[in-house]
RNA sequence: GGGCGAGUGGCGGAAUUGGUAGACGCGCUGGACUUAAAAUCCAGUGACUGAAUAAGUCGUGCGGGUUCAAUUCCCGCCUUGCCCACCA
């Protein structure tokens, strides 16, 4: 009889449903698992195959630990603001909220039409206000807290959009959604004092278990470098320079000083034969969008202020320029340039003819290029002589001493700009009042809902949408119950999805974020997976905001992920990312309804290694299907397991149970493969092949269950226990070993496999074949037991 | 320019405390079944020499090295993917 996965998974999905076979419980003594897969964004185009690849990949984890006996969480939602869905709005007048509902409701049949295992019953979704009144509410404490302030400042601005963008949306210059070139422009900001939580966020990457690469992003994103800051008086004035180095020891080497075109100072230090040559440069960096800056990078530009600073170590003076190869975000906006030992002071120097003067010793001839390495200190007075770390040293000292300077450090890092000039995203629940100024909205009165509007577009003034609805801007103070106005702008995407995890451990609960009960249970999350895009950003704000609700005794771990694992893309036919434009995107639902969805399942996991890139192969899938069908077909049972079924078996179960732990899931699939090819020659026992059930189960869980009913186990298989290896059921009689002479294989011979040295040498002196290359006399005998034996004439 | 990773048959890939390279799957070739096709089943399938299922040579990006033995370890290159790029 043909397998009609069609009416069998809609069966079996219908009893899992029905029955609530994978909720998970809350107050258990069972140990418990909380594997979490990064929730979608439920975008019109539908599920994407490499959405069916993690989902896949986390529920055979999941589903393999509930048959060890854990208590397992594996949730799912819906992390549903962001601007797809607002331009869909703008541009077809459907209410976000609409095309949201409408777009959830289609990822979910999806998503249930390939039997995850998902715990249904904590679906949460980031829009709705039972959920964002907490994410409101954090926002609340971290401003409580000081950690969340508002300021006026340069932002990158998509003129397309029309959005503020984090440095972190801007690549390559240009907004990260639209691909439009950004600009900058001045607003008023909301921001995140991520940068107070730097060093534990690099710290506490020791106790956790990511990815290394994933860790070196994370460090490489926070950039850390230690340095010392340093003051320089200006000559004939009572100004000071303070800048920020990482290589003090050099001071001595300094010809110039540069600051960054936005400094404070520049205006004071410009002397008015210069005056009209710098505004003329500041006005030109300014327009300079950050594309223009980054391309024309090779090519250095400045002008000089006109003025000079005073090198506190010899008191030689240093043209003071100005320059946009230093930012004013980093450090103090200023330097000392060392142009023998920078290299991008070298370029200037190079280009405005200023002096290059050596300090530490090297080989080279200087003039090609600056020395960045190490060695001993030169022309440098009290340094001279010593290697650069012990100079260092000796230069903070001296700086403290003279309380000229002191060591510092610094971070790329920037605080997180956490306002958004958008309606679909969380209200930040703030008013302004004319008399008691910037007041927080009182907890009990969140959330601050998100009105109903007829009208999205952005404003041109860079207002959000919402400052457009009097009636909701304009509301009464908390403080004084006098007129006051509405905080306009709305959270980033990244704020729903930097909790998201906690909220899954108690979905419902309206009196706090989740009880504090379940969340010592159920945190820290066991294993979280997501793509490589998310490995710096997302994973770094939630960290941040795990770290700051745990300061606060709100949450009892100070990191949010035991582990991290990221999954590779899945390619087109043709090698390509899948999109639209390309037309080459495979809609997981026609596979399922051609092949049913475990050949899907089963092919995604077979498909490569899971954290490498793959290409899709239409195909590959036929020979899966050829697979389940052999499974579901088999009847070649036999009353009792011949010796070598019953090693293979026990094979199998060390070799899958080893897979699914490392997420070796091709290789898993393909032992699987290799048993049910032989047992179809040998034949095996009905207990045997329930076994071999459960092993398949994770990976193809409809059928597992069909045939397992189908051979009259009331029990689901999902119900079932996990087999556990035992090694003493192996019983090999022989193998075949092979024999090397001189390096190359001449003979294998057919041997029991605990043969001894002496038994095997005897054969081999015996072997026809192997006489000729035995005429010299053998001087070199290397017998691995079990393995081979190799020989040297 | 910097950081991290990857290069194995016609294709996706397997194998690393150094120990039979090419598991498993696709594709391909031949055969069985069929009026025919699809599906299914059986056999074969790294390259080369060879009538050969005799024997042998070569073979894991390239060039060296260590070793009885290297896809695996070391040195030097090439190609390619991803991430970050004026961070003082």
């Amino acid at each position: 009889m043909k397998y009609n996965f069609k009416k069998t998974e809609k069966k079996w999905q219908k009893i899992w449903r029905d029955e609530q076979t994978f909720q998970s419980e809350d107050n258990s003594t069972r140990e418990k698992y909380y594997c979490l897969i990064e929730f979608p964004y439920p975008s019109g185009d539908g599920l994407h195959v490499g959405h069916v690849r993690s989902h896949t990949a986390l529920d055979v984890i999941a589903r393999h630990k509930r048959l060890v006996g854990k208590n397992v969480l594996y949730p799912i939602g819906w992390d549903a603001f962001g601007l797809p869905t607002e331009n869909y709005a703008i541009k077809t007048g459907i209410h976000p909220a609409d095309a949201t509902r409408q777009n959830i409701a289609i990822f979910k049949k999806q998503i249930q039409s390939l039997g995850i295992s998902f715990d249904w019953s904590r679906e949460i979704n980031t829009t709705e206000p039972e959920y964002y009144k907490w994410t409101q509410w954090i926002f609340l404490q971290l401003y409580k807290k000081g950690l969340a302030y508002k300021k006026a400042m340069p932002i990158n601005w998509c003129p397309s959009c029309k959005i503020g963008l984090a440095n972190e949306e801007v690549v390559d210059a240009k907004c990260e959604r639209c691909g439009h070139v950004a600009e900058r422009k001045n607003l008023n900001q909301w921001l995140l004092k991520i940068t107070q939580y730097a060093d534990r966020l690099i710290e506490d990457l020791e106790t956790v278990d990511y990815l290394d690469k994933i860790k070196t992003s994370q460090i490489n994103w926070i950039g850390r470098s230690y340095g010392a800051e340093i003051d320089f008086l200006v000559d004939n004035s009572n100004e000071k320079i303070r800048v920020y180095t990482t290589r003090p020891d050099t001071i001595f080497g300094t010809t110039y000083m540069v600051l960054s075109p936005e400094h404070e100072l520049v205006e004071a230090l410009t002397t008015d034969k210069q005056r009209k040559a710098v505004l003329a440069y500041q006005k030109l960096t300014r327009t300079k969008s950050d594309l223009e800056r980054t391309e024309l990078a090779k090519e250095k530009t400045g002008v000089w202020t006109g003025s000079y600073a005073v090198n506190p170590v010899n008191k030689e003076l240093l043209p003071i320029w100005i320059a946009d190869y230093v930012l004013s975000t980093y450090g103090t906006g200023a330097i000392m340039a060392v142009p023998a030992h920078d290299e991008r002071d070298f370029e200037f120097a190079k280009k405005f003819k200023l002096d290059i003067k050596e300090v530490i010793q090297s080989e080279q001839g200087i003039l090609a290029k600056a020395y960045i390495g190490d060695g001993k200190l030169i022309n440098s007075d009290f340094l001279n002589g010593l290697e650069v770390e012990k100079a260092i040293e000796a230069i903070n000292k001296w700086l403290e001493d003279n309380g000229i300077g002191k060591s510092a450090k610094n971070y790329k890092l920037r605080d997180w700009i956490f306002s958004r000039q958008h309606y679909w995203g969380e209200p930040i629940p703030i008013v302004f009042c004319e008399k008691c100024g910037e007041i927080p909205v009182p907890e009990d009165q969140l959330p601050v809902a998100l009105p109903m509007v007829e009208k999205y577009e952005p404003t041109d003034t860079g207002e959000s949408p919402l400052a457009d609805i009097s009636d909701w801007v304009n509301t009464t103070c908390p403080k004084c119950s006098g007129p006051a106005k509405r905080e306009t702008d709305t959270m980033p995407n990244w704020a729903g999805s930097s909790w998201y995890f906690l909220r899954y451990i108690d979905p419902k609960n309206d009196q706090s974020f989740a009880d504090q009960d379940k969340l010592k249970y159920w945190m820290p999350v066991d294993l979280y997976n997501g793509g490589m895009e998310h490995t710096t950003l997302h994973l770094l704000y939630s960290r941040f905001w795990n770290k700051f609700l745990y300061d606060i005794g709100v949450v009892p771990t100070s990191e949010p992920y035991q582990s991290r694992v990221s999954h590779g893309m899945i390619l087109a036919p043709d090698g390509e990312k899948m999109s639209k434009s390309r037309g080459n995107v495979i809609n997981p639902d026609v596979i399922v309804t051609e092949y049913g969805a475990d050949v899907l399942r089963v092919y995604e996991m077979f498909i490569g290694p899971y954290d490498q890139a793959v290409i899709w192969d239409t195909n590959g899938i036929k020979g899966v299907k050829r697979f389940l069908d052999k499974v579901w077909k088999f009847e070649n049972f036999v009353a009792k397991d011949s010796e070598k079924i019953i090693s293979s078996l026990q094979q199998t179960i060390h070799k899958v149970t080893k897979d699914i732990d490392q997420m070796h899931f091709n290789t898993a699939v393909s032992s699987l493969m290799e048993f049910v090819n032989e047992i179809i020659i040998t034949g095996c026992s009905q207990d045997t092949f329930k076994t071999f059930l459960i092993l398949l189960s994770p990976f193809a869980p409809h059928l597992a269950e069909e045939l397992n009913q189908k051979y009259g186990n009331k029990q689901y298989v999902c119900q079932e226990k996990w087999p556990k290896f035992d090694k003493n059921k192996i019983k090999i009689s022989t193998i075949e070993m092979p024999i090397m002479i001189n390096g190359k294989v001449r003979q294998r011979l057919i041997v029991s496999p605990d043969i001894t040295e002496e038994e095997i040498k005897k054969l081999v002196m015996s072997d026809e074949k192997l006489q000729k290359y035995l005429i010299s006399k053998p001087k070199k005998f290397i017998f691995v037991s079990g393995k081979m034996l190799s020989i040297v004439v």
